[in-house]
RNA sequence: GGGCCUGUGGUCUAGUGGCUAUGACACCGCCUUUACACGGCGUUGAUCGAGGGUUCGAGUCCCUCCAGGCCCA
């Protein structure tokens, strides 16, 4: 046999790390590489990578997806386009101050602020380290030179910017609304980040009486809101109360500081088969409470405080927490003979996303992005953008269709950006920065070039610094923001707003923005928001949607559940000859999972190959073994095979009168590489790799080396040529989806890298007629094969009395050599 | 309770009105054939979630229902 240029029998995850260390060693290398270059002169692709947000473990299905997103960035690539794939680090928000509190056991609150943030920071960095690792293990091809971080000066001065920019525009307000509130943590969150909880509650009959003397019934499920009280309501439709709207009822409980009777009207949001049929309507109970109000223009009471408490509204209540005046409540009723029933009810509680805390709709003067009035104005921009896949734009259209209010921003918490604004002593006026300066008003006087503006009508009154002593002692903000005010900039930051002008020009819209399914409501809805707010476009030309990875049975994985896969465990798994086991809660019972290798490149050729963008996908480690690791060994062995053969010095141009089967492979090639191509042009990574895993680990080998291998062992040109043309760019086509095995093949046999091409290889020629003989091609082999077996003799053997079909007599010279024919 | 999505052999998957439903993995059987047993060849296996309708013809279009998932009330 001849010298094979690959000393490995097969792929291997320690040579796959030793290739991936090479990779990431020499920064220099690796910049050229992947680096952005804005002046190349070729067409910008600007990805807005999710930035991750670091918790100590990074989700498997997360870690997946961002594969996938690396496979359109290297795509991209190949096709010729200058590709900006930024790494960003999501380190804002509520999480880390989580995590520092139940690791010191000591809340915010009782911080020095300056000192609480240090403690974040340096948690949040730890955390971030090993995200870093992670992401190079995987093999993403980002610009870890250019990182940036959510919680640094630079971005945070972004955020800021646009902040000031939209306040100045009108687009940011203040106002006193009711809010979504954690009494728990102690500030305001948006709509979207409530979640519903099942819980078991009290639903309590309550007897109140009208002015006339007549008992009615009202049930409930938030007694202590009864001093809060703002009306009474039934169906204009229920018969049984016609006669009682118009009539004062009294509250059944004592109150202070407000009338003791409300009035009993109807409204169509009344359930009448609900209870009684009768609402108490409580400022606020819930967003139909909101709603009610605001429609029937009632002046809301404040029944609960910043801290969770009953306010003097509440009488006797005052000063408890929320479920104590529950308790208190009830208590009373009874002992007033008010009570009719109680009844345990399975009811959805909401609460606070990140604490699980019930949370309060109570009134807060806060900051607010207005959204309400550019609904449409969205929903017309995001028609120039393309969806993946295109039913998934639906998530974004029906969370729009239920915003009914505007989104607050401003949170009562400290490791976030905070508001850059500065009250003069009368708050008749208000400092904001300049654009480009990070400050932190809690602690900093306005830097120079700040500027005065009236607090109510936005006009400029001229330059802090010559205005100064008009405004008295100033007192800054101390709220922060949301965490989505930083990252749905996240667009117009790696697509270089206010930073690098000429490139943002270009640039934006960003070409694409890559997601999962579970954020659309939150980080591509604000996002599309802010693009819409500032710059009137659609924030993307691309919206790549995918699912979310679950358990081998089709749950989401969860601490809770014990169903949950390592990332790191996946792609270590048969490094150093150490095997993998998984311990996973099933359905029923516990189940052990084995895997003998895996690493990066079996993962990413897993998840390019197995799902379609869009849909949950099983992440399940013996699958991913058994469905593709034989895949790389085949694709490996299909060039250490051609590696035993010299490489022709003109790969690029085709010899002349090439023997028919070779012309047939070629075409078959073509034919392949079309769609490939396609694929990549069209963000379809499913059909690219499937194309390429078809070809490569079946027609090629199977058919077209069976007909060739005696020309090859006999030093024929031709068909050298052939098998190098096919390997060098299949590699090329494959290395987005493989990057660090097309590499080692493509370097070892022909001196340059398949992740350096930057244009898609030029197609062999096409020959549809050819095309069309490969089903009877491949018929014939297998007929012949099968013939063989049926006599029992090997299928090296000579055989007589085969006869070939009439369309592939052009074949005869090669199936007689081939299949020994007589 | 409402909305959206999904439902094709054991598992995953192709299919966008037209011959007998694609392929992969697993299973089973055979084969140590000079790149690969982490291989090759072959076989078995799906009344396309259920029912109804439109049509000459339905996995594909429509309706109802069922199951799962996501979101919302």
């Amino acid at each position: 046999m001849p010298e094979s240029k690959i000393p490995d029998k097969r792929w291997s995850i320690d040579l796959e790390k030793r290739i991936q260390q090479e990779h990431y060693a020499d920064e220099n290398q690796y910049n050229k590489r992947y680096g952005f270059n804005p002046d190349s002169g070729k067409e910008i692709f600007v990805i807005d990578t999710p930035p991750p947000y670091p918790s100590g473990t990074w989700h498997i299905g997360a870690v997946a997806q961002y594969s996938m997103i690396d496979v359109i960035a290297r795509s991209q690539r190949l096709l010729g386009k200058e590709v900006s794939f930024p790494w960003g680090v999501d380190r804002n928000g509520i999480n880390v101050e989580f995590t520092v509190e139940k690791n010191t056991k000591r809340k915010m609150k009782t911080y020095d602020r300056a000192e609480f943030l240090e403690l974040c920071r340096d948690t949040i960095e730890t955390f971030t380290q090993s995200m870093r690792d992670t992401a190079r293990r995987v093999g993403l091809s980002m610009d870890f030179a250019n990182e940036y971080l959510t919680d640094a000066p630079n971005y945070r001065a972004v955020t800021q910017a646009i902040f000031t920019d939209l306040f100045k525009k009108g687009e940011i307000i203040e106002d006193l609304r009711p809010n979504i509130y954690d009494p728990v943590e102690g500030t305001t969150i948006a709509d979207a980040e409530v979640e519903r909880l099942t819980r078991k509650t009290k639903l309590v009959d309550v007897i109140w009486e009208t002015s006339e003397g007549e008992k009615v019934i009202i049930s409930t499920t938030r007694p202590e809101l009864i001093c809060a009280c703002g009306i009474v309501v039934v169906h204009p439709d229920d018969k049984r109360y016609t006669h009682l709207v118009g009539q004062e009822i009294s509250l059944p409980l004592e109150v202070s500081d407000r009338s003791t009777t409300v009035k009993i009207a109807t409204h169509p949001s009344v359930k009448s088969e609900f209870g009684s049929g009768v609402l108490m309507v409580c400022s606020f109970g819930d967003q139909n409470d909101v709603s009610v109000f605001r429609e029937l223009g009632l002046n809301p009471f404040q029944a609960i405080d910043l801290d969770g408490k009953m306010t003097k509204i509440a009488g006797p209540l005052a000063g408890m927490s929320v479920m104590e005046a529950r308790a208190s409540a009830i208590e009373q009723l009874e002992q007033t003979g008010r009570l009719h029933q109680i009844v345990e009810k399975d009811q959805e509680v909401p609460v606070s996303e990140r604490g699980k805390n019930p949370v309060e709709i109570i009134l807060l003067k806060e900051w607010y992005v207005r959204q309400t009035h550019m609904q449409d104005k969205i929903r017309e921009l995001a028609k120039e953008i393309e969806f993946h896949p295109p039913r998934n734009k639906q998530f974004l259209l029906d969370w729009m269709d239920n915003i009914s209010i505007d989104w607050p921003i401003s949170r009562r918490r400290w490791y976030h950006t905070e508001i850059p604004i500065w009250y003069s002593q009368d708050d008749s006026m208000v400092v904001v920065p300049p654009a480009g300066v990070y400050v932190q008003p809690w602690k900093d006087a306005p830097p120079e070039g700040s500027e005065v503006l009236d607090r109510e009508t936005r006009e400029s009154r001229g330059l802090y610094a010559d205005i100064k002593a008009q405004l008295g002692v100033l007192r800054g903000e101390e709220k922060v923001f949301d965490t989505w005010m930083d990252s749905s900039n996240s667009n117009l930051f790696v697509s270089g707003y206010l930073n690098k002008p000429d490139v943002f020009e270009r640039a934006f819209p960003t070409a694409i923005r890559p997601q999962g399914k579970e954020i659309v409501r939150t980080w591509l809805y604000y996002t599309l928001l802010k693009s819409a707010l500032l710059l009137d476009k659609p924030g993307f030309k691309h919206v790549w949607i995918d699912g979310l990875g679950m358990d081998p049975w089709g749950r989401k994985m969860s601490k809770s559940l014990g169903n949950g896969i390592d990332a790191d465990s996946v792609l270590e798994c048969g490094a150093g000859g150490k095997t993998g086991s998984w311990q996973v809660r099933g359905p029923e019972k516990s189940v052990k999972l084995r895997a003998n290798k895996i690493g990066s490149e079996c993962f990413r050729l897993w998840k390019a190959c197995d799902a379609q963008v869009g849909d949950d996908f099983h992440i399940n480690p013996e699958e991913i073994e058994s469905k593709y690791f034989g895949v790389l060994t085949k694709l490996f062995n299909v060039a250490r095979f051609a590696s035993q053969f010299e490489v022709p010095n003109q790969l690029d141009s085709q010899p002349e009168d090439l023997p028919i089967e070779d012309e047939w492979i070629l075409a078959e090639f073509h034919q392949t590489m079309h769609k490939v191509q396609q694929g990549w042009q069209n963000l379809d990574i499913y059909t690219a790799t499937q194309s390429l895993k078809t070809f490569g680990t079946g027609i090629l080998p199977s058919h077209w080396l069976e007909m060739s291998k005696s020309r090859l062992y006999d030093g024929d040109e031709k068909a050298a040529w052939t098998i190098h043309r096919i390997v060098r760019d299949l590699m090329s086509a494959l290395s987005p989806v493989c990057p660090f095995f097309t590499h080692y093949i493509s370097s070892t046999l022909y001196g340059t890298s398949a992740v350096d091409v930057r244009s898609f290889p030029n197609l062999t020629p096409e020959n549809p007629d050819l095309c069309t003989l490969t089903s009877d091609i491949e018929s014939f082999n297998s007929e012949t094969w099968k013939t063989k077996k049926s006599q029992g003799i090997s299928l090296n053997a000579p055989i007589s009395d085969i006869s070939i079909p009439e369309n592939l007599q052009r074949f005869q010279e090669v199936f007689t050599r081939m299949h020994k024919l007589e």
